[in-house]
DNA sequence: CCTGGTACTTTTGGATCCAATATTCAATGT
DNA sequence: ACATTGAATATTGGATCCAAAAGTACCAGG
């Protein structure tokens, strides 16, 4: 019996580390801007410096966090500019990942599409914001993973992460996740009758509202 | 004096670790598919583990290196769909980083990216490889950069670094060093114009031309 | 001859310790 | 009062050591 507590622990301490240092910079635990002290976040997972290390230099290449030599890692604070930089990015690539992926849609995926889908309605009337913002990445996910780009999902997927602190913004508000399962519908009828293009157009609309949300809520002074 | 030997040693030892993998991987000094044993480099380096292995972290981050626990790290043997994905990423990603380059063009920019080209042609002329490779990435750095999205621009070197092996084969070939540098010519040429999608259609066909060649070396059944 | 298992070796993962660098803060002089 | 310097402290960077896992070679049994 190798500890059955929620979910199993990984078999390195660095991934261990690494888990648990993306929960705390999305459930915002960790604050943007905040240094990160090595020895205190070490003790308190239960791990030496070292698996931590390594496990900051892998958020360091995704741009999670930022470094400094001999000044140590921070969470990375993204400014307005660069949240839609990111979306901008995720545009173009999630763009051409949708049009392969209709073009060798199987039955199969779109059942996995529709199960992450009803995930993410339990989990949104059930108001718990983790559960649905990993049913509502496992949904798009599972599209842009059959257009058989490796690579390219894994950036998706990076892009994704360095603003996950900031989209558990957006889902806290409820007309929000409303607006997120209209949206998924319709992209799962389109998807069904192999709309690509129509499939991108609601995918840019529903990022924009993301983005515009996200102004609203970062900009202070209104 | 800190030692002038050609270039500065960097200021952690990691850094001095991952400049010498980088070359290591690009120039072919470590193979692709060549397991890498921690001990034995770190000992060539004259340094500890420690810093070997996050630099492998970092270069893991970057795709030049693949990791499986407990298993070590090893040399990302790309296969030719690998390549093709790559050079696609970067197709998408290049078009809108010029798309916005163009729109920003300064004299200074322009002139730089001649300057680079400049020795671009000096190092064909020497059958300097190495150099070659060096400004040809800055020629084309030094054009997206005046994008104005650092983000975009990062990804875009990632993907670089990530065929850079390829790449030194590409230019090993003597045809291959001239079609580049006309090439060059076209796009400065464009550029001045402002002609973006021509630009584009340049930079599509330099990158198809690379692709073509590298299928022709990579298959070795002809 | 092949298969499965077991001791042995190699290699990676992690903890602890020490060194180097940065930061803080108080003392000093202007 | 303010800037500057230098010691004390905190924090990161790196080396060494030990533990754990994977790989290897050899032997017994079929």
């Amino acid at each position: 019996m190798t500890s059955v507590e929620g979910h199993r622990r990984p078999p390195t301490a660095q991934q261990f580390v690494l888990a648990e240092l993306r929960r705390a910079i999305t459930t915002g635990r960790l604050r943007p801007g905040e240094p990160i002290r090595q020895e205190a976040l070490a003790e308190e997972l239960d791990v030496s410096r070292v698996p931590l290390r390594e496990a900051l230099k892998t958020l360091e290449g995704e741009g999670l966090v930022g470094y400094r030599p001999h000044r140590g890692y921070s969470v990375v604070q993204l400014s307005l500019d660069d949240l839609r930089e990111v979306y901008l990015i995720r545009r173009i690539l999630e763009a051409e990942a949708v049009r392969r992926a209709v073009a060798l849609l199987t039955p199969e995926v779109l059942e996995a599409a529709e199960k992450a889908q009803a995930d993410v309605e339990r989990a949104a009337e059930a108001g718990d914001v983790p559960a649905m913002t990993e049913a509502n990445r496992r949904f798009h996910m599972t599209v842009f993973e059959c257009a058989g780009l490796p690579r390219l999902v894994r950036l998706i997927r990076t892009l994704w992460d360095s603003t996950d602190a900031y989209r558990s913004m957006y889902y806290g508000d409820d007309p929000n996740r409303e607006r997120v399962i209209a949206e998924h519908h319709a992209m799962l009828d389109l998807l069904r009758r192999r709309d690509a293009e129509a499939v991108v157009r609601v995918l840019d609309e529903h990022r924009s509202a993301a983005v515009g949300a996200l102004e609203a809520l970062l900009t202070p002074g209104g």
